[in-house]
DNA sequence: ATTTTATATTTACACTCGTAATATTAATGG
DNA sequence: CCATTAATATTACGAGTGTAAATATAAAAT
């Protein structure tokens, strides 16, 4: 039982339904996923089960309906399948990915500008503060 | 029959050894993969004929023995990937990613200097091409 | 209390993946 | 040419996924 769980990709529509509002009632989850995802009701329900299963949200029950939450925070998600990725694609090297991205996407002037922006006040708490 | 098929994980293993040096055989493949590997040799060839099937590698006789080599480039493999990762966790926001990977990871002065050159070429190049 | 109905649980089924064992084919040694 | 061997190809099998239908259960309405 690894602390996160491996969350597929359909099941990664319904998580960020539920992080972004719960708790939240299924047929609630079924209407606010992205429009160009056409699941039955049903399919919704099952993606739900799994992740109850894997322990990924929990609910309560109320009245008729269950109200479904989160159990693991989109951050590690986020921070979990990253590491995979970054392992799977780019060998773990973190930095030969962000390089590969910046090089690959196309970024505004603004995007560019916010990007140097973070970088520099990055570099300046890192002189700030003890390393540890 | 898409383009770039998709590659799991263990496959990207193989993928990786063969982007680095080809045409190679199925043994020398089982050879270069990373030390805390440890497949059987049927496995690798297993992983070898999905790819074959796939049409992500094909193979050339001779004598005894197959020389593989890849029919898609890693460069479209890792823009797949990504694209793909991309939009399960970040809802396709590439500029959300980076940002998060910048915060997130522990960037030594001299990568996040370089990581700036790069986004000051990159702001350099816009001016200076004719957006097409 | 019984029927309806909304909701959740169980079951289904084909496909991919990780992990190989077994079988077949082709080259090489005799 | 035939047997041995080395390499490839086929088959296996349980877990996970995408996709849902069928069934059970519990609440609401009558």
């Amino acid at each position: 039982m690894p602390r996160i769980p491996k969350i597929s990709e359909s099941e990664w529509e319904i998580m960020k339904v539920i992080w972004r509002s719960n708790p939240i009632t299924a047929e609630q989850i079924a209407l606010q996923l992205p429009a160009d995802i056409e699941w039955s009701d049903q399919t919704v329900r099952t993606f739900i089960n799994r992740l109850l299963k894997k322990n990924a949200i929990g609910f309560e029950k109320s009245g008729r309906s269950y109200h479904y939450y989160p159990l693991v925070s989109e951050q590690e998600c986020v921070r979990a399948e990253s590491q995979s990725f970054l392992k799977r694609v780019f060998g773990g090297a973190a930095d030969l990915m962000v390089t590969n991205f910046l090089e690959e996407a196309q970024l505004s002037d603004k995007e560019i500008e916010r990007l140097q922006r973070i970088l520099t006040e990055k570099q300046e708490n890192k002189d700030r503060r003890p390393k540890m």
